[in-house]
RNA sequence: GCACCCAUAGCGCAACUGGAUAGAGUGUCUGACUACGAAUCAGAAGGUUGUAGGUUCGACUCCUACUGGGUGCACCA
């Protein structure tokens, strides 16, 4: 933000010559009590080489700098404070979010590059977990980001829609299932076939061979397999798109583990080419020694291929079809060690944009302490959830908003965005606990609190008659305002600090930060009192509420105008 | 056994990536609706940042060794 330059530009000619702008930038630091000024620059590293102690330092380069353009610079002990001029600048920031609000906080990190990013991926014939949810929202939550700072992201749902499990699945269908009993709950009843298979298989490991057979037949394109397989897919596709649309996302490609079934052939034959497969115990595996991993197995020993052969060719197949600056996998922490594998293979086979693929790993989910697993059943069904936040939040309307109109929409917004929200707010690696009674919460820092201060700022600029706000006099000489106003100012590095670490909590924290600034200056200052000041003030509120709508929306919740 | 992740207030988390007195939320206690929306605001209490060393002007942050929890470790994805 200009504000810091401002800054920097008062401190150059007073620093030794050995130090550079970007030098002093980096320097220079936000104070966490506003008692010590709207930037601070610490005199520490300077003492060696001037000789001197940190405070004589500082002390002798206040009267050097020229101030004109703050409030006021002064130093405490070893640092020098800088206090902005608040309603000059303030008004500044104002005009510049109301001037085009929603490009507000955009810059151009990216020129444009293509970036897709692998998120969601649900496996067909299974139910949609908080697992998968945390690989969506954190997807489509980057994608949101990287697009903010011009780069072009590719949302694409590698969905599980190939492998053994379809044996299983076939086999358990043909044995206890019926047509009638899927068509009415596909993705609950395949579920319970599946859990069942893994059951009895324990007692009859002859079953595991009828499965394989099956799946056998799958990849030989037998007319009664394939059928099921695509009957199975369709079904459970129809519901994923139900959540889906429930979670307002959008996907750019369903190209899914079957799409690559014919394009590993080809990855098989570069990899001999290039000599890096080897034959161990029956297997064909690329050697990972040297970078300290462990093999990676290519073909089975009844020549199948496997996991890391299909991402291969997948991401052969991205880059060739994308040429894309970076490529992102959304992916939970415990396959960090398979990303590191596929990069390395790839590296082995000549291809540097290897470096460019990023493992973006996030936390388990456990309940009561336990991993969830599919295979026993124990699983935290999505949809479940949802349901429950959208319930919750009509008791809340019910309860203090009877006469809300479109109510049904609101408390969709208001339930699916309280769970989206507490999804993203923690740091992505911070495992955590499922607690029904915390991921529905409104009250504290959560999804609806950011909600419930945007629609109090529409509420008020409703009240005020949506008055024209381009032209009129952004000043405000009120002290409450101005931590709001530093806050919008910070808009633009928050959201470059979130794309640089792939970090969708950081906007999440500004949104919560915002809302608690202005509700505090909404609890102490009146808005709509007919005085000099009462427009710039609506500029304010006029700001705040694009401010946080536009940070909501890069998180994929929405910021209804009434609630 | 090896590798990676994590450890901060009773609980779940922050701390601008090495800076000033470690902060909010929740829970507990206490105030504020004839008010621009109380899904809110204000106040109190709550800490040896897992332990022991090291690096330096300065460490929650970096290094080493422990302790405790989690996740992986070739024919699942």
């Amino acid at each position: 933000m200009n504000s810091k330059q401002q800054v920097v530009d008062a401190l150059i000619p007073v620093l030794p010559d050995t130090m550079t702008k970007d030098e002093i930038e980096m320097k220079i630091e936000r104070p966490k009590d506003s008692d010590n000024g709207d930037y601070a620059f610490p005199t520490f590293f300077l003492a060696k080489e001037l000789h001197k102690a940190p405070q004589m330092i500082a002390q002798e380069l206040l009267p050097q700098i020229d101030q004109s353009n703050f409030e006021q610079v002064v130093i405490a002990g070893p640092y020098i404070n800088f206090f902005l001029d608040k309603v000059q600048v303030g008004a500044a920031i104002l005009d510049e979010v109301l001037t085009d609000p929603a490009n507000y906080g955009s810059s151009d990190l990216g020129n444009g590059g293509n970036v897709p990013i692998d998120m969601s991926s649900p496996n067909i014939a299974k139910p949609m977990s908080m697992g998968h949810l945390r690989s969506t929202v954190i997807g489509n939550s980057l994608a949101n980001i990287l697009t903010k700072v011009n780069y072009n992201p590719i949302k694409i749902n590698h969905l599980g829609d190939w492998g053994t499990q379809f044996g299983k699945l076939m086999a358990a269908y043909k044995m206890w299932g019926s047509e009638e009993e899927v068509k009415a709950d596909p993705i609950n009843t395949l579920q319970k076939y599946y859990v069942r298979f893994h059951q009895e298989d324990k007692e009859n490991p002859a079953l595991d061979d009828d499965a394989r057979a099956w799946f056998k037949k799958l990849e030989d394109g037998d007319e009664e397999a394939t059928h099921l397989w695509e009957w199975f897919r369709s079904e459970s596709l129809k519901l994923f798109m139900k959540i889906y649309d429930l979670l307002g996302i959008e996907f750019d490609s369903f190209n899914g583990e079957a799409f690559y079934n014919d394009k590993m052939d080809e990855v098989v034959k570069m990899l001999e080419d290039k000599n890096l497969l080897q034959e161990s115990k029956g297997a064909e595996i690329v050697d990972l020694e040297k970078y300290d991993l462990n093999p990676a197995l290519i073909k089975k020993t009844d020549g199948a291929t496997l996991y890391i052969t299909r991402d291969l060719a997948a991401a052969i197949y991205r880059k060739r079809t994308y040429n894309f600056v970076q490529s992102l996998y959304v992916v939970g922490n415990e396959q960090q060690n398979h990303f590191k594998q596929l990069k390395a293979v790839l590296k082995e086979m000549g291809f540097d944009w290897s470096d460019n693929i990023h493992h973006i790993p996030f936390g388990l989910i456990t309940q009561g302490g336990r991993k969830l697993s599919t295979r026993e059943g124990h699983i935290i069904l999505l949809e479940n959830v949802l349901n429950d936040a959208i319930e919750l939040a009509r008791k809340q309307i019910d309860e203090k908003n009877p006469d809300l109109p479109n109510d049904d929409e609101v408390a969709k917004e208001v339930g699916v965005g309280a769970v989206v929200f507490h999804d993203l707010k923690n740091e992505r690696l911070n495992n955590f606990d499922f607690d029904l009674a915390e991921v529905v919460r409104f009250e504290g820092e959560t999804g609806p609190y950011v909600q419930y201060a945007h629609a109090r700022a529409e509420s008020i600029l409703r009240k005020a008659g949506k008055p024209d706000l381009n032209d009129v006099n952004k000043s405000i000489t009120d002290p409450n305002a101005w931590k709001v106003i530093k806050a919008l100012g910070q808009y633009k590095d928050i959201i470059q600090r979130a794309a640089r670490e792939y970090e969708p909590s950081v906007v999440a924290k500004y949104a919560i930060q915002l809302s608690k600034d202005f509700n505090q200056y909404y609890a102490h200052s009146k808005i709509l009192v007919e005085d000099n000041e009462k427009m710039a003030r609506l500029t304010l509120v006029q700001a705040v509420s694009d401010v946080l709508k536009s940070a909501l929306a890069l998180l994929g919740v929405k910021a209804p105008d009434e609630m």
